[in-house]
DNA sequence: CCCGGCCGTGTTATCGCTAACATGAGGCAA
DNA sequence: TTGCCTCATGTTAGCGATAACACGGCCGGG
């Protein structure tokens, strides 16, 4: 159906009404420099009158540039991805640019390939793949040059821009925070080793305790979810050895925080705990979570400038921006 | 190597690589009866070997009809709207629509009219709003007649199609649960009440105590955060005679747990809690939720299909689809 | 005093598609 | 055979914008 039942006004029933072309109603909805002051306002005044909206299809058309912005994202309630949404849309907005989404189901090549294309279709000016995955990041292969591209958690090692929050350096403030409070080493419930988050924050934590010469244990390997922790922790809880546990997010420590109070471990008393992400319920936690808080919403402002630099210079090499998390200290760690 | 400069191949390239006309190319893309099967697998190869798309502009601006809707939501990572987004897009995708989203800070009606107008300027083919307050839904007043329009958690009274979980009877089973349980009566701590969902919500738990001849606490107003439910918490942990306690959600519920547990009062030997949305980390809590789950997908899908038949037939009544929640039995009520 | 350049504006040509009408080849009833 | 209708396809005319060029009037410099 119409957007209205009848098409609503065009360029030319305003210049009609302002007395003018069409050509100089278009120059004054794009700023241009020659036109008499008392022209525009006629022209303004028209385009209030009639509530004229410029027909954006049209406008692609003729430039071959649409005012949209693409996101692939994961089709999950995943806090980062989430956050990261919101905060980009809310940008992408203020810049003057509509925001589509494709998501995905599952990361592998296939699904974000299909995703991207859905987007290609609707001529999208720029596009943001969360691309936390090698496989996901493979899905981009294909693209046709040309098309301004931001991965955020991607590949360091592709040719596109690329946004990142420095996992190493918040695992490593976490594992440090850990090592500080006393403990001889710390444990690690990883995420899917695939995403480039956990393995960047498996590694912060590994070389923290190397260089801290404390003795190395195999990380937990597990997903994303409290299920996981919570499996996670069932088995560390039964370790007298295990003191000191970094998850690697907030609802893996969830579920392991349940696991030990099963078991009778009192935490921070028995068992040290530190999350990632700084999900606004981790501060109401039993305890309240000592974790690493990524910045999302800067993440998503540093992905629309790099590709807002993108589109306006197609020949830049792509930017690469890194975000620094910050240590968020509560009340699961002892002291 | 490019067929015409950079802006990839046209219909007409296709058709001349067919040898037919861009018309006949036209007619197999949209499926069009009259066309002999030979010169539809001569077009489709022609397709293939091009890597031709067409381009939407150019059928949006000649039908005044985009394959676009538009999803107008709450910039926040709350579990509904967010789960909600993630299950649209992936029914719109299949439906062979993209989406595109406005989201917005505050539920205010300018808030919600600007990220409506964001969407009518892109030509959106209908809109979904989700609209939980009265003030969202009067952002929607000035939409222009035409606009297929369905609203999640809106005003039942609005002349929309409108899609909404039954609010009443998941906050019923709740504390008919807490009743039955043998709870003399159930205190409430409740959502902004400008909400639909929460003011639903205290209906079904207020006309439940009612029908069960059980005092009617006042309920305690908080909004959907786990700091709300933790300020609470604190106050009805100091009660004695609260032995059972509704939450609007489970974040609050969350919250809630851990105010509770802070005073020493067990759960769910002393004090019996029950939430609402079911997130999967509800039965990770201390101890795991028994809460009410709203299908969020089959909202969404019904949602979509309202919108569909709107845009099929512009003069059908709006339809009202209600979707029934389910209560999921754990272990935070006493038996 | 004349001429070139800038300023403000209009005219025309696309952009890539679909809708509407045109065309021509067969098939079948009269 | 003569229409006339049905396919299968082609031709033409926009949709509503921007881009490129055209065109007078006014300005300032030689």
């Amino acid at each position: 159906m119409d957007i209205r039942g009848s098409r609503g006004p065009a360029m030319t029933d305003v210049a009609r009404l302002a007395g003018v072309s069409h050509q100089t109603v278009s120059r004054v909805l794009n700023d241009h420099p020659n036109v008499k002051e008392q022209t525009r306002l006629r022209v303004r005044a028209a385009i209030a009158e009639l509530g004229y909206r410029p027909n954006r299809a049209a406008r692609t058309l003729v430039t071959g540039r649409s005012q949209l912005l693409g996101v692939v994202t994961l089709n999950s309630t995943l806090f980062g991805p989430a956050s990261l949404l919101a905060a980009f849309e809310q940008a992408a907005a203020e810049a003057g640019f509509a925001v589509s989404v494709a998501s995905v189901v599952r990361l592998d090549r296939e699904s974000v390939a299909a995703a991207v294309d859905r987007h290609l279709d609707q001529r999208v000016a720029g596009l943001v793949v969360i691309a936390p995955t090698a496989s996901a990041g493979e899905g981009l292969a294909a693209l046709p040059a040309g098309v301004p591209v931001v991965t955020i958690d991607g590949d360091p090692n592709r040719a596109h821009g690329l946004v990142t929050v420095d996992q190493v350096a918040g695992a490593r403030a976490a594992t440090q925070h850990l090592l500080d409070a006393g403990h001889r080493t710390v444990w690690h419930v990883s995420g899917p080793p695939d995403w480039y988050d956990a393995a960047g924050r498996i590694e912060g934590w590994r070389r923290t305790l190397q260089a801290a010469g404390a003795e190395v244990p195999p990380p937990v390997q597990a997903d994303w979810s409290a299920a996981a922790g919570y499996a996670a922790g069932q088995m560390l809880a039964r370790m007298p050895e295990v003191t000191a546990v970094f998850t690697a997010n907030d609802h893996l420590a969830l579920g392991l925080l349940r696991a030990l109070y099963e078991r009778g471990r009192r935490v921070p008393e028995d068992v040290s705990v530190v999350g990632f992400d700084d999900v606004p319920e981790a501060a109401f936690l039993i305890p309240p979570l000592t974790t690493v808080r990524p910045d999302f919403a800067a993440v998503a402002l540093a992905g629309l400038d790099l590709l807002l630099a993108q589109m306006a210079d197609a020949d830049a090499a792509p930017g690469q921006i890194v975000v620094e998390p910050e240590l968020v200290v509560r009340n699961s760690v002892r002291r």
